[in-house]
RNA sequence: GGAGAGAUGGCAGAGCGGUCGAAUGCGGCGGUCUUGAAAACCGUUGUCCCAAAAGGACCGGGGGUUCGAAUCCCUCUCUCUCCGCCA
């Protein structure tokens, strides 16, 4: 699985010279996360590494031996002495035997390497704060917007279905559960809120990008989809497509072996695109509604930055998010997700959380992360730095926002006593109506 | 889907099995000249491994032939052209 990287990307994954060098921490960090085998991985891969240099340079210096002889052969001939380039012939040979032997031994090192690299998630950054689960997650910013009733509100799935704008049951004919049909001022909504999104994005600098949303195997291993969550994504048998559960892929994958001049970062790219999750073994109260959907829209905005100042476009991102919310005048919290509960390729992510009036929960609408060197070194995406060396980008991403837990939240807190649901004053310039129903 | 052609450095484009990491042109960078710019001329200009030097790897991917392969063979992938089909 996968091994047509583990070649060439060895030296990448986790950086492991960043390993080697800082290994108590990288553990003590790694461990944080939940990865309970952290040390014993680690001293592994040294171990290996050790053993990959060995025999690197051992191969190396008998390869250099081997080019000599090889080209004296060509000398003697030409010279006549036949029997001098046969005896040079018998020793090549020789060398030649040693040197396979000692490159199949470096390939089961390497391939060793990198069967313990891909069970590394990344470090997570100082400021991450240890935690296990959701509950130890930081609530870092929380907006002043309540929403109150003097009636009982109801779920958006009653609503959308009272109004005829979401229609499940069709979603279920016509594909499955999970793939809901939007109608009429439903499918308005829909395309009001991308176009709304897309501005917003594009005014914040970024390049409006429409990219495939087949990917293949590469792309999905060079943001960190493959190996780990193979089974999350649907796959087109014939072709080898996966179809993207996010938009990060492609638009992230655009720059997998690219090196830029450090004048082009950062490099700012948005895009709106459906997203495809199989959710196996989600159940229950968590997909109800629009809470959790196989296919889903989402406007994303991708960064790749100069590791200089990725923390701080962190930051700039999170608040692009808080911008969107705030004038769709949705109650919303930013958490900064502990150790536990980010995901394997992140560094630190914030998660932006809209109120549900009815649910009364919050519901995950963006999370925003910075990967640090964690993608760009599977995709192979660097800069010249001011040395000119090459050096490995940061890439970071957020979603901008998805879809259907907005409108949960909008349809829910959004409600009138007479039923019916108010459009934000922002979105009717794109909705062309102010009401539902 | 049928037939053919091809894959070389940022791009274009050479490359008898050894002297090719690779000619040449363009572009990029530095310089001379100029008040400045252009033109012209000179120089420079791939990535990766190894702490570094030495050294090694890389001419789409993988395998093979050979003392030696960018150059020969096999295979995979991709691209292009023509035909068919079609939004």
């Amino acid at each position: 699985m996968c091994t047509f990287a583990a070649r060439k990307h060895i030296k990448y994954m986790l950086e492991i010279q960043r390993i080697r060098n800082h290994s108590a921490k990288v553990t003590e960090r790694i461990q944080a996360k939940g990865l309970k085998q952290a040390e014993e991985i680690i001293s592994e891969v040294i171990r290996l590494d050790d053993k990959r240099k060995e025999i690197l340079s051992n191969l190396e210096s008998l390869r250099a031996e081997n080019n000599r002889v090889a080209k004296t052969v060509g000398a003697l001939l030409a010279q006549g002495k036949k029997e001098e380039a046969e005896a040079a012939k018998t020793q090549t040979a020789e060398q030649k035997t040693q040197i396979k032997q000692l490159e199949e031994e470096l390939e089961t090192v390497l391939t060793a390497s990198y069967n313990q690299m891909v069970l590394l998630p990344n470090v997570p950054h100082d400021s991450v704060p240890v935690g296990k689960t959701p509950e130890d997650n930081v609530v870092a910013f929380q907006n002043d917007i309540k929403v109150t009733f003097d009636f009982t509100p109801v779920p958006h799935w009653e609503l959308a279905l009272k109004h005829d704008i979401i229609d499940w049951e069709l979603g279920v004919k016509i594909t499955g559960a999970g793939f809901p049909v939007y109608k009429g001022k439903g499918a308005i909504l829909q395309r009001a809120l991308i176009q709304f999104f897309l501005n917003e994005a594009n005014k914040a600098g970024y390049t409006e990008i429409q990219p495939p949303i087949f990917i293949n195997r590469q792309s999905g291993f060079g943001t960190g989809q493959l190996p780990d969550k193979d089974g999350q994504m649907y796959y087109i048998n014939e072709d080898e497509f996966y179809l993207i559960p996010t938009a990060e892929v492609p638009i992230t994958n655009i720059y997998r072996d690219v090196i830029l001049e450090s004048r082009e970062l950062p490099v700012k790219n948005c895009g709106y695109t459906p997203c495809f999750r199989r959710e196996a073994g989600s159940y229950g109260a968590h997909v109800r509604g629009l809470n959790r959907l196989h296919q889903f829209d989402k406007v994303e905005v991708v960064q790749i930055a100069n590791p200089e100042n990725s923390y701080a476009i962190l930051e700039e991102m999170c608040n692009h998010v808080m911008g969107l919310l705030d004038s769709l005048r949705l109650p919303y919290r930013k958490l900064l997700l502990c150790t536990g509960d980010m995901s394997f390729a992140s560094a630190k992510t914030f998660d932006m959380e809209v109120w549900s009036a009815a649910q009364e929960k919050w519901l995950e609408v963006s999370s925003v992360s910075n990967f640090e060197t964690f993608q760009a070194s599977r995709l192979k995406c660097r800069f010249r730095d001011e040395d000119k060396k090459t050096q490995l980008v940061h890439t970071l991403n957020g979603s901008a926002l998805a879809l259907p837990r907005i409108v949960a939240s909008l349809l829910e807190n959004n409600q009138q006593a007479d039923g019916s649901i108010l459009i934000p004053e922002v979105l009717r310039p794109y909705t062309g109506f102010d009401r539902i129903g």
